[in-house]
DNA sequence: GTCTATAATGGGATAGAC
DNA sequence: GTCTATCCCATTATAGAC
């Protein structure tokens, strides 16, 4: 038990706090936005004095920042490295479609929070999707257009087909209120992530099925 | 030229000049949210001082709230009476997406501050979604799911298929930022729609078509 | 690291003259 | 209808004791 254990236990602590906030802190952003969220109302749910909470985050800015970074270090675990032209398009297809559909399910917040920071122009957060969600995006793209090139995929426009993915599955977790009031229940269940992915897998495999390309 | 009208005539110049105000409005909500925006920036941008616009809006909900039933009135007039179970399916479906990309392009702060209402949990807008909106969708569903029981469509998820619809035509307005990221360019271009058009119409009648029901 | 106290700002809303 | 002036409150952020 050395000084430097003790130390590195404090530094611990403050990450697990941090890290706590953070989590609180995505919710609140999510329903409220960032300008209609008071970091008095994140710390009172979390049962800490503002002033503590600012301690730990000096800025209202640097809260957001944090939440983003997180959203996004998530969502990169989960969908980075999908997209291998080695592998089966249609089974890579299934995965990713799978995936973020999880992703909506398990973090509706997290999806919340980056869409409306899309929304508004991505005015602070812009650099950082240029930095780390565009190259990805990108290689999804090439990764599409390599396998049309080997004539294991319809000719399709693969920008648009990656756009259309995307649009289509984090929409189960942006736009869950109005889906919930047209299908007359509270929230989301597991069935309706359930048919959404069948309809949505159908829907993507039938535009790069090599038959389906001279369709429209 | 009685006092009539020239009573009319005011009434007339209220109208256009609150017209005015809500079309500042509805950019303003759509960059910066709804607790971001304060009114003095509106007024701001139509050299009108802030006094003098809660004369004509006397709480900034009101304006908002006003700002959300142009946003809807517009978007009825476009999409209300499109889906007729009559009529051809494929028609009707290419129709129904020219219309809804249409509207991503010629009004992107309209789709962007309903987007965020929705995001934000429709905590103000709820009531007027599920008495305006959610009728005209259970109508749309409702004639897919005619075509189905007549054969005339495959028998897919109609719920689903309109959410698919809905959310691949809107992202182009809402996630404007993000795509132009990833296209490179400042903005989205009019190709750039007609492409999307293509892509998800082929998407949509692929899916429809009887031969790709048992996909997936 | 957590507390009390307080500065400093911005913004919604109102009152009243003209 | 438009202006000047002002109130009032919420909120971010800081200072300093313990």
């Amino acid at each position: 038990m050395t000084t430097k254990t003790a130390a590195s236990r404090r530094v611990l602590n403050r990450d697990r706090l941090e890290a706590e906030i953070a989590t609180e802190a995505v919710r609140v952003f999510a329903e409220c936005g960032y300008e209609g969220t008071s970091i008095a109302t994140i710390a009172e749910s979390l049962g800490m004095s503002k002033q503590n909470l600012m301690y730990y985050f000096p800025t209202k800015q640097a809260l957001y920042e944090r939440v983003l970074d997180d959203v996004l270090d998530e969502w990169l675990a989960r969908m980075a490295s999908l997209a291998d032209p080695e592998q089966d398009p249609r089974e890579v297809l299934r995965a990713y479609i799978q995936a973020k559909l999880k992703f909506s399910r398990e973090h509706p917040y997290a999806s919340r929070v980056y869409a409306m920071e899309v929304i508004g122009g991505a005015q602070l957060y812009g650099a950082q999707i240029r930095e780390r969600v565009v190259p990805l995006v990108r290689k999804d793209i090439e990764c599409f257009e390599r396998w049309i090139a080997e004539g294991r995929m319809a000719p399709v426009n693969a920008t648009h087909l990656l756009f259309a993915i995307w649009a289509m599955t984090q929409s189960y977790a942006d736009f869950e209120a109005q889906m919930a009031l047209v299908l007359d229940r509270k929230a989301l269940t597991r069935k309706d992530f359930d048919e959404a992915e069948q309809l949505i897998t159908a829907m993507v495999l039938a535009t790069v099925t090599q038959s389906a390309a001279t369709e429209a």
